[in-house]
DNA sequence: GTCTATACAGTGATAGAC
DNA sequence: GTCTATCACTGTATAGAC
């Protein structure tokens, strides 16, 4: 149910989607709507945004934590490239952010960011990038599959998010294997 | 009053934009609102978009199709960065290509973002890049700073817009000069 | 738990006095 | 040109039958 609801949050944003259009997108009713979450639309978006913070935790931020570094980054490019439909979906935490519905999710829309980038970092850092190079590239990476998402949407074009996905990719792998290879 | 009503729908984007702010914020009832657009928010939203392009048109895309394209590219990174205020700032066009706003201008929103591309490309390519490169050199400068504004408006940090467009001014400048030595 | 009916504020839009 | 009053409608939210 809250990955319905996710959905049409993402497609439509927090002020677009409203009740009747949930109710007619999932075939619920006002009331089971207002049964689930006492809290009106406010409460459905925030568990929105913990599921979807939740998704990311399970499959990227804790691997790029804990597992091997490199393989933990391969998953990363394939697990959001996944997620993100190649640019067909939007990122609902990056679509918050841009207008006021910010003011309201602002902790938990920050954090999703800011536990991606340490994740990314610290796994950069394992894989032998020195500290501070590694973070200033876990936010180009972080930003740069926003930016992605924003011109793929807006050129309806899922070649262009392809595209700036693999370069991204490209220039972490050369510049953590120059790293590397720096060390020896 | 134009640039006012722009302000508005980047601030709380085309659903947020309600006539009922739009009247606060401005001080423009709504029959005067109405008197200068009769077809209502969607054609403000319309005269907005119109606007912000031609301010590019003006200040950004023009230059780099016309100017000297070293002079014309510093001058690009210069106004964005003023224009966009360091991220406190959101775009527009970008905001507008997320959610389903997107559909009611697609035409303008693509063409705002083509225009951009095609324009640094070509000033790119004068600078001694190559034509492939220059084209995608040119798509990751403008999908990079869509993520930059992302990025910097969800962690409240115009300091990561800073670092995120500094960088990719860097990159820029040091493929353009690889580019002229190895022709030289 | 789910539905229907409904409250009441707010929506975009219009008409008409000034 | 601008304002006020008002329209029909939709917004979120609630109450109560089942």
């Amino acid at each position: 149910m809250v990955p319905l609801l996710a959905e049409i949050f993402r497609e439509l944003g927090y002020e677009g989607a409203t009740l009747t259009r949930i109710t007619a997108r999932t075939g619920i009713g006002k009331g089971s709507l207002y049964h689930f979450f006492p809290g009106g639309k406010e409460e459905m978006a925030a568990a929105v945004l913990e599921e979807v913070d939740g998704w990311f935790e399970r499959e990227v931020y804790a691997p790029l934590r804990e597992d091997d570094a490199t393989a933990a980054i391969t998953a990363m490019w394939r697990n959001t490239e996944a997620y993100f439909h190649s640019g067909g979906r939007v990122c609902l935490v990056g679509a918050f952010a841009l207008d006021e519905t910010r003011s309201r999710y602002a902790g938990a829309i920050a954090a999703y960011f800011v536990r991606w980038i340490d994740a990314l970092a610290g796994a950069l850092v394992r894989a032998g990038a020195g500290r501070v190079e590694a973070v200033m590239m876990a936010e180009e990476v972080v930003s740069g599959i926003q930016g992605a998402l924003v011109l793929s949407r807006a050129l309806d074009d899922k070649g262009v998010f392809k595209r700036l996905v693999d370069n991204a990719r490209r220039r972490v792998e050369a510049s953590v294997s120059q790293a590397a290879a720096s060390r020896a």
